[in-house]
DNA sequence: TTGTAAGCGTTATCAA
DNA sequence: TTGATAACGCTTACAA
């Protein structure tokens, strides 16, 4: 049983095919018989408008673009991305748009905007070099929005928590432990979430009067490659370690055990994200909501596509402690 | 700049739309001379045409659906699956074709073929739970493929390893190092993939004269939760644990190694998958090439859509031993 | 080799 | 309240 077309539906009912489009896009101006007439044709055949054929003469699509940006190899190598897909891809269905993987060079995004009457897009890890991209974006007035946190010029194209506190806090709390060489691991550098982190991380060190030891800040992807290979090429371990993902926090985890150290005992661990494995190892956190997060990337596309004023509030964070943190030994003070 | 229409790049060149069309899309029957006229202002302009209206007038759209059944909650915490993705993206973008996110009930995947004129689908996760919707898709002469092998009637639309084989050779590993109390840990047992293994299971130890005990044959989710419940739900561990998922595979260890037990020592585990997280924790594992079957699923499909043959070959499977299996210890034989 | 005109399935404009 | 008709941006008969 193929899909109808508007035209057979119209002859269906009798009517004009102008009418029945009035009857699908809910238009004032139809008699309530007819449209009753009409609906229930529509309901019988079980008939759809073809979405593309409107979105050609609508001019939208409802169609928003995914982009990985900073690799797809470690983009799709990471569960809290798949989080983020999660509740993306709830939205979207829910406000009936569609999402399509743009998975492309940089310079194809435009074309695909254009050729796919795109909507908008979403942004995932989009970092500090990638401005130029979001430069041309603003250029082209096309829509988009970032999972995590912009430059201050694009502040209001992303919704992320507070990664300063969130890193801040965290290291607050290694500091009220007694650790003071704490060790602070970034994934991708260059992305905004991460330098805030790297503010929180000092500025809680300073109020503490700890003084920073640039040679325990290190940078790498987010990874358990990271987090183990760090790890190792410490000659002497640091008492604790703030991880900008918990993938990192694992590895590191691992690599101190398979040191022969102890996790909390020797080194106390925190990661970032609360992914399903954090709790699965008893790993100590900083939780940020990831599924809400993707769902809120999509309210604000969203809004900004149609032009509504949506109120979009910042997601809250907050530090979940488990089992891979502790007071600092005596013996190591 | 706006994107142009092939009838401003027909005027600029001097030429009608019919003439730029055939340029566009190879024609044999433009001269020379104008088709270089006509490319270099197609050059000029970047003039891309616009794929929807293509679509319409074509009557395929290069969209193809992704399906995830089996609950997103599942698929969308698996790194497995994350990989599947990437492989399928890669070779999308490869072949010219747009994946579309089809995040919807199940009634509704044919009105989605309808309304985007999606070509096909990808299903994720297909089990014998889904057959109903499969048949509806035959019916409707719907393209698909699944990720995950079928029953029989349905082989062909499947792109998998040998899951018989590779099960099997893990269970035979395992008892040449003397085992005999082996569980079995499936994940979603709807899935064919897992009744296969479950059969490579009984099979070997049959061949090895090892009796069957039902009470170690056990089901759950391909995640860290299952792998851990379930070990801890056994009175007197198995000495070794064959689970149908690395995700699996890594909370069993976890549990084992809570309660004390070492492993491989006390208990040997061998995950299915090969994720980087079994390479990253030294798991020993049925290593199949998830990357490829992503991109295998996307050949088979297109090749369906385009009605061409192409010959998509079966993936290997083999065992990769690392450090979470040993010989059973003289003591618990 | 090129162009005219109709067609794809919708919506939008304007008149009746 | 309804319906012709044009329009969206493309392809494809059919003619020239």
């Amino acid at each position: 049983m193929k899909n109808l077309t508007i035209s057979e539906i119209a002859s269906l009912a009798n009517v004009s095919k102008t009418t029945v489009s009035r009857v699908l896009n809910n238009k004032p101006d139809v008699s309530g018989e007819t449209k009753e007439r009409i609906l229930s044709i529509i309901k019988q055949y079980k008939f759809k408008p073809n979405a593309l054929a409107t979105a050609i003469s609508k001019k939208h699509s409802k169609i928003i673009g995914l982009i990985a940006l900073q690799g797809t190899e470690y983009i799709f190598i990471n569960p809290y991305y798949l989080r983020v897909l999660h509740g993306i891809t709830t939205e979207i269905n829910k406000l009936g748009y569609q999402l399509m993987f743009c998975y492309a060079k940089e310079n194809e995004y435009i074309d695909l905007f254009n050729n796919y009457m795109i909507e908008g897009f979403i942004l995932l890890s989009a970092g500090v070099n990638h401005m130029n991209l979001l430069d041309e974006f603003y250029e082209y007035n096309i829509p988009f929005v970032s999972t995590t946190e912009l430059p201050d010029n694009y502040k209001s194209n992303s919704v992320d928590i507070n990664n300063y506190q969130g890193a801040k806090m965290a290291v607050e709390y290694l500091l009220s432990l007694g650790h003071k060489r704490i060790a602070f691991i970034s994934s991708f550098s260059s992305l905004m979430a991460n330098k805030e982190r790297l503010k929180g991380y000092k500025d809680a060190m300073k109020e503490y009067g700890v003084p920073i030891d640039d040679s325990l800040i290190r940078e790498g992807t987010p990874t358990f490659e990271t987090g183990y290979k760090t790890m190792n090429s410490f000659e002497t371990l640091p008492t604790a370690v703030f991880a900008c993902s918990d993938m990192i926090a694992i590895g590191a985890i691992d690599a101190i055990t398979s040191k022969g150290k102890k996790v909390p005992e020797d080194v106390s661990v925190v990661g970032f994200d609360d992914i399903d494995l954090a709790s699965n190892f008893g790993l100590t956190t900083v939780q940020q909501p990831i599924f809400d997060k993707g769902k809120n990337s999509v309210k604000k596309l969203i809004s900004l596509i149609e032009n509504k004023k949506v109120r979009v509030p910042e997601l809250p964070v907050k530090v979940v402690v488990r089992d891979t943190t502790s007071k600092l030994k005596e013996s190591t003070k």
